[in-house]
DNA sequence: TGGTTTATTGACTCGTCAATCAATAAAAGG
DNA sequence: CCTTTTATTGATTGACGAGTCAATAAACCA
């Protein structure tokens, strides 16, 4: 009994199973019957609505860019001065909407498959950009000259974290793990606390 | 015309093909066949060697740890004093042997495996505990306090920058990427070059 | 020499799975 | 009503790939 207008439930339905299926499973070998299943419909609708699996794949990770996007946006936002943005933009990135198995699982997959698909590795390219600018703008006000140097560090020290969570045996803890990373910030900064605080 | 004594040679061959077709690929979603050729030899001839894909895979990462492993050991027989077994380790990490593209690709997917396959999930953490090990004695001698904690953000962060580099345009630079984490633990122990030297 | 071990492969089996298609059915619209 | 659009699926196709097997052949051995 079709009611309409289903598309955008079934789409969104459809991308929350890729995810889960993908963390489930660890890694991309998971077949189209298998998420489409956990979505409670047919395979042959999942490929009716996305067309193919690799575009349910994208769909899947532009999903968990823009919770991961939404997280940080909102949280600058109640942020002031550019040590607390620094803060802000690191304990988004470990906030419970991404730092959970299952996505970090699929961000992982997402790694290996930016190897194959440009697509996906245009989309990490621009994560791993605007990571970079969004700590960058506040480093610029509390050490101009290494700004750049220490903003790729934090970010690489932030995928170090999510990656190390992969083989982790207890389940993930986004505050020790944001931890970790605002201790290094405060080594870089002088742990002064509040150096650069309010603009 | 089949001379004996080939097993090692042909098992050391496809271990080659193993990395560098999953560094080609991106994936592991390598053939069998593929792999085989590149060693020059049937598929059939893999499977009698290995038994299994799976076998493939583990004997691959078992030479990469090895290599890696090599690297380290070889670098901390010619440091003395702390501070440089610390350097000796992170310069180990990112020597030309390990921090190639291909060696790159199939670490990563290796993180991938290690959700799915037990063996290769053991085998990680024996590397991540070997490489918190070697950073945690030297630093046990700078700063017992902070020891523990230091070790791992190190250690995350050189994972980090592995993960980045798989993205990267240009090809990997060991210097640069050793700089960044060397940047780090200067930071963490205050920049006094050598407060730790000769033991 | 004849038997055993080692090396090596082509051909085959058996599953699996992405993608397609044709068919069913309910709503919307005139 | 009858048609068009949207939702939905079971069944099918076609390809691909891991693992097996039986056969060939060279080397070694007694």
């Amino acid at each position: 009994m079709p009611r309409l207008g289903m598309e955008p439930i079934r789409k969104a339905a459809l991308v929350e199973a890729t995810i889960a299926e993908i963390g489930r499973a660890g890694s991309l070998d998971v077949t189209v019957a298998q998420i489409a299943r956990r979505a409670g419909v047919s395979s042959a609708l999942a490929h009716h609505y996305f067309g193919s699996k690799e575009q349910m794949f994208l769909a899947a990770m532009r999903h968990i860019l823009s919770l991961y996007g939404a997280e940080v946006r909102g949280a600058l936002a109640l942020a002031e001065g550019p040590r607390d943005r620094l803060r802000a933009v690191i304990r988004a990135s470990f906030a419970a909407s991404s730092f959970r198995r299952e996505t970090i699982g699929a961000w992982l997959n997402f790694y290996v498959l930016a190897q194959t698909v440009p697509e996906v590795q245009r989309l990490l390219r621009v994560y791993q950009h605007r990571i970079c600018s969004n700590l960058r703008a506040p480093l610029r006000a509390l050490a101009p000259e290494r700004a750049e140097a220490l903003a790729e560090g934090l970010a690489a020290m932030i995928d170090g974290v999510y990656l190390r969570e992969v083989l982790g045996q207890r389940p993930p803890d986004g505050a020790q793990a944001a931890a970790m990373v605002l201790d290094y910030l405060d080594a870089q900064l002088g742990a002064g606390s509040n150096s650069g605080d309010a603009a």
